[in-house]
DNA sequence: GTCTATAGAGTGATAGAC
DNA sequence: GTCTATCACTCTATAGAC
């Protein structure tokens, strides 16, 4: 991909991100890319085009995310996975914060999305089934229990962008995010899932002090 | 009100559930409403002041909710309250399907609905905090723990409807939602409030057949 | 590859007759 | 209160020169 590519691709993403895709103008691409409309036209036939190259993008790195899923049974790498999501939720935010506008302009592209939706969420359960085989969590009180908490935690991933900007929280950074999620696991641990999680996640949940709000993750007494 | 004007509405918020706010011309709106564009100005002079109309009215509903919040200290009282806040998120779907958006198009009336989200929030807060004293939910293992817990339920009510609509599951019903937002609260019963729950509850979630998916809610053995 | 200029299809809002 | 007609504007996409 030759560099007025890229450029056009770092533009759009940066301001699908902060204004949202319906919101953003071919003319603002290509003034932020320092070209014109005409020459964007002649890189990407359309404003889909654009979108596509970044689905493709996301898609890759979506992937290669979901493809080492299998290598996390542990505790300490299910928060490294956390910390993962949370980067590519930030690099693509336009695509978390209007899923359902994407869904509406672009079908074709979404039915594509929604099988790594649906394995996300069957990985997750299967990290879940996994750790509850090995002790480290509660083993089921209900049928589909488990199946509801990954499709939770699944929740909490994607629309995380979204909540934080409804509720107008854009400083709360990577620590809120995955306390967020832990709180989920915290009820199911077990006794020795616990003293894992507490010698392993909670000095590196505390280590994140890009949090403005409280950070208050000690044990009570 | 009168009779035009209560068309208008209906037809707004139908439409609105139906294509997202956006994708909704004021043309569409006179057609569905039997009027002509004209009229549709007569009534209401923009755009805006149609959605500022719906504002108004789901602003009342929820202040309603809110105010009976204090109201629902046991189980099935809250179980009640879920199913009230169902009805809404279907009556007024693209408010919450749309919730970003609305903010962009119309900051000022968002920052207004603010108020709402952090009480409703802090009213889940006080549910869960007056049933840990009641022996009902087991007390917080860590700091923020039920601050946590009650952003997430208020999470997915928030967007039961988006990630629904998004995985393309629109045939699943209320009784699957309550049962995705009681999978918060099962993990953290005490002995007592299982029993409970178990005598209150799991019957009223056997009860809602209109899932399509696995209605299995059984306890294990 | 890059530009300017403009076509073409909406879209919200308005004017003015009845 | 209701209508038709149209303005003013926005945005994507294209044509054609350099």
């Amino acid at each position: 991909m030759n560099s007025t590519k890229q450029k056009i691709l770092k533009s759009a993403i940066e301001l699908f991100n902060r204004k949202g895709l319906v919101n953003v103008r071919l003319q603002q691409i290509a003034d932020d890319s320092g070209i014109s409309v005409g020459n964007l036209a002649y890189h990407y036939y359309s404003k889909k085009a654009i979108v596509q190259a970044i689905d493709t993008e996301l898609g890759e790195e979506l992937e290669l995310l979901l493809s080492i899923d299998q290598n996390f049974p542990s505790i300490i790498d299910f928060d490294n996975h956390l910390g993962r999501y949370f980067f590519l939720l930030n690099r693509y935010s336009f695509y978390f914060l209007d899923l359902l506008e994407m869904e509406r302009a672009y079908p074709k592209m979404h039915s594509k999305r929604l099988i790594y939706i649906e394995e996300m969420i069957s990985q997750i359960l299967e990290w879940l089934r996994l750790n509850a085989e090995k002790g480290i969590l509660k083993h089921e009180l209900l049928d589909n229990q488990y199946q509801h908490t990954a499709e939770s935690i699944w929740m909490i991933i994607t629309f995380w962008l979204t909540q934080r900007q409804v509720r107008g929280k854009t400083d709360i950074g990577e620590g809120h995010f995955k306390k967020f999620i832990w709180n989920q696991l915290i009820p199911i641990l077990t006794e020795g899932g616990w003293m894992e999680f507490e010698a392993v996640i909670l000095p590196q949940l505390k280590f994140h002090l890009d949090d403005t709000r409280s950070l208050d993750f000690r044990k009570l007494t």
